[in-house]
DNA sequence: GCAAAAGTGTTCCGACTACACCCATGC
DNA sequence: GCATGGGTGTAGTCGGAACACTTTTGC
């Protein structure tokens, strides 16, 4: 934290005084529905001022003593009921006049958001309704006109979602222990479009040496049966930091 | 912002009241000093408890009506002059307890850090020293146990900063218009350690076609003269978003 | 048998590595 | 001349793209 200077603040020709801060949370949630090839977001109804009637991102303020992703981690365990899932701090976002609340406040409390980025498997997550609140997951080629600036949210969560996935072995936080290769493959066509071959896709990672056959088979209708595999994450260790991994 | 909903603060069984928080910004500011071959971090003196003579980056808290980037340009601005520069923002740190001064306020403030990191032109970066307050240019390998997290914040800034250099084309930002393919090769080395033979790394980014060689010879002491080339900023747009376009 | 899905192999080509070598200057 | 740094060229190799082909299932 701060090596702030009070002497700047209190100091200065200007003598400007300190902002105080309510600081929120906002959770760009993703899953991929491999069944029907969708990325999907989580999405929220607005049921308070401003905003009412909009959908937006789940969010919360901070409360006292709790950390950040703390506060991500309870927003995330309020909408949704989920074993496995992968997060991260996304970007903050907190100019003046970004929340209408603002000018209405009594004197000068901004609103500051921390977003947060996740993925989660879309199988087991089991949406918490709790008979008022609307909450959906919406495909993200459909998603509304948000409330805030959520769309902006939205749009650099998306772009580091295609740079996780290209880089770091976040897909398997999503997949099931066992997963074909066509699993594997599907998630990643979903999120990033067309990007390669099947064939090449599948040789250059097993080629990585960090997928492990198990050698049991599953059928799924009609076609060969497909090899189960188990992502070993020792064996990719060594792949950390080396750029461009899958792909 | 915010998409909080209050409900969640304000009407959960445990009752728990929202945190109220100051909202800093600390800087990593990097410069590469290549005469040196050194790549530099600026710090700065504390005079004020906590951490009292203690090293720290370059940080201030957000005045009312400033944006955290105009807060960051701030303080740059009140430390060193300076023309070219490239800053966004790094990672927000958060957590309670990570300042000693929440302890002694009244109730349940939080400090916050907003870090952002930034990229300047060593040559012509002049520090502005105050008289009273130290303000130097750390070679990084010479970096003291900092104040606060700052050690952390530092670490996490230098990771980016090397990001930055393969993928995007902030050296140019950092380096003169007219340059030579050494100061170039130079800088990266610099930031990077050894990472490619000079004469395929010039070839590399040539056939990239984005620098244009203006004809123009400069001699540096012996050896034969080097062109001084120009980045061209519209010959580079294809590469957005490409990975791995240096190195 | 046929379609569908999984898995294997092959060919081609571009890119990167590691050098060796030429060029132009200061002294 | 010779040391120094700038600049060019080339041979070998590795890896990815494209695509043909085989295998194993359901129907």
């Amino acid at each position: 934290m701060p090596g702030r200077t009070p002497r700047h603040a209190a100091g200065s020709s200007a003598r400007r005084i300190l902002a105080d801060f309510k600081v929120g949370v906002d959770n760009v949630i993703f899953s991929v529905d491999t069944a029907q090839n969708r990325l999907l977001v989580l999405l929220v109804m607005r049921h308070e001022d401003p905003y009412v009637g909009q959908w937006c991102l789940p969010g919360t303020l901070v409360q006292q003593g709790e950390s950040l992703e703390d506060a991500a981690y309870r927003v995330l365990a309020e909408k949704i009921r989920v074993e496995n899932l992968y997060l991260e701090q996304l970007y903050t976002f907190g100019g003046p006049n970004r929340d209408p609340r603002e000018a209405k406040t009594s004197f000068g409390v901004r609103y500051l958001s921390v977003s947060y980025f996740a993925l989660v498997r879309f199988a087991e997550a089991e949406l918490i309704a709790d008979g008022v609140s609307g909450i959906a997951w919406y495909p993200l080629k459909q998603v509304p006109p948000l409330a805030f600036d959520h769309n902006q949210i939205l749009e650099y969560g998306y772009r580091r979602l295609r740079n996780k996935l290209e880089y770091s072995p976040v897909a398997f936080e999503v997949l099931p222990d066992l997963f074909t290769l066509s699993d594997l493959y599907q998630l990643y066509t979903t999120v990033l479009g067309d990007f390669s071959d099947y064939s090449n896709f599948r040789s250059r990672l097993l080629k990585l040496g960090f997928l492990h056959d198990t050698g049991v088979k599953v059928s799924r209708g009609a076609g060969r049966p497909a090899s189960l595999y188990r992502f070993d994450a020792d064996a990719f260790a060594p792949f950390k930091d080396k750029p461009l991994v899958f792909i």
